[in-house]
DNA sequence: ATGCCTTATTTCATAAGA
């Protein structure tokens, strides 16, 4: 089984290199985050065989799971899910193909001092919270999607770019040590270039060419789906050319 | 490495992203 997540910042822009990636790569399941739309193209997606769980409001946010292994048990956000202060569209899951799927877009927190960095807490503390029950009812389970953390510091081009930065912060970092704690594994993926796992550059200033970029997309899986996992890369190339996404997919195979 | 790019929308300006 091959698992996907993206961020592929608006799909309706996107839609073209994804449909391309999407044949070249042929994954099973796909994460994807910042969708930005109400109205989630699922023709062009199904011609290739993909049934679609979108959750969009439109402009911010937004999140799909891709199958073309089965999608059952959807449920758009989840229990105890906060908002600012209204729900955004910021987690969807399924079951595909025996694997329980979330694909999350974890609020951003802007700066330390800002209420959306305690929203971003409290989302992380309510997803772990909805999580520990899942882990219980499925033995494989993928926690997919684009964080806005990076794990290390190893996981930042310039861990001094970002002192005092969101993304790095000790309680951010701990949020993710508190979900893998209920059983996730990180499952890193091998970069196709040079040694940084990194998932996200900034499209200004040639961040990408120098590889200035940080790992923010994550996936984690439970042990008994992680012990099955036989490689999983970042797909640089989908970050190439003309008209990407800031993000690149990973890819698992498992 | 400072939103210097990119997105969608209440568009020829703004808010948001990380």
């Amino acid at each position: 089984m091959r698992l996907a997540t993206w961020n592929v910042n608006s799909v309706t822009a996107r839609l073209p290199r994804l449909v391309d990636w999407l044949a070249a790569t042929k994954p099973d399941i796909v994460c994807l985050q910042e969708t930005k739309t109400a109205e989630f193209p699922e023709a062009a997606v199904g011609e290739l065989g993909y049934a679609v769980a979108a959750h969009g409001t439109g402009r911010w946010n937004g999140v799909a799971i891709l199958s073309r292994v089965g999608l059952d048990e959807v449920d758009p956000g989840f229990p105890g899910e906060p908002g600012f202060p209204d729900p955004e569209a910021r987690a969807i899951r399924a079951t595909c193909g025996g694997v329980r799927v979330w694909s999350v877009y974890v609020p951003n927190g802007r700066t330390v001092d800002d209420p959306h960095y305690a929203y971003k807490l409290a989302w992380l503390a309510a997803l772990r919270e909805a999580l520990a029950p899942e882990l219980a009812g499925h033995e494989r389970l993928a926690l997919c999607g684009d964080f806005n953390v990076a794990p290390t510091d190893a996981d930042v081009f310039d861990p001094g770019a970002f002192v005092g930065s969101t993304h790095v912060t000790e309680p951010e970092r701990a949020a993710l040590t508190a979900l893998r704690e209920l059983g996730l594994v990180d499952v890193v993926g091998r970069p196709l270039k040079g040694s940084n796992p990194f998932t996200y550059w900034d499209y200004r200033a040639g961040m990408f060419h120098q590889d200035l970029g940080m790992r923010i997309d994550l996936v984690y899986a439970s042990r008994a789906l992680a012990d099955a996992v036989t490689d999983a890369y970042i797909d640089r190339e989908a970050r190439k050319g003309k008209g990407p996404s800031d993000h690149a997919p990973i890819v698992v195979d498992c």
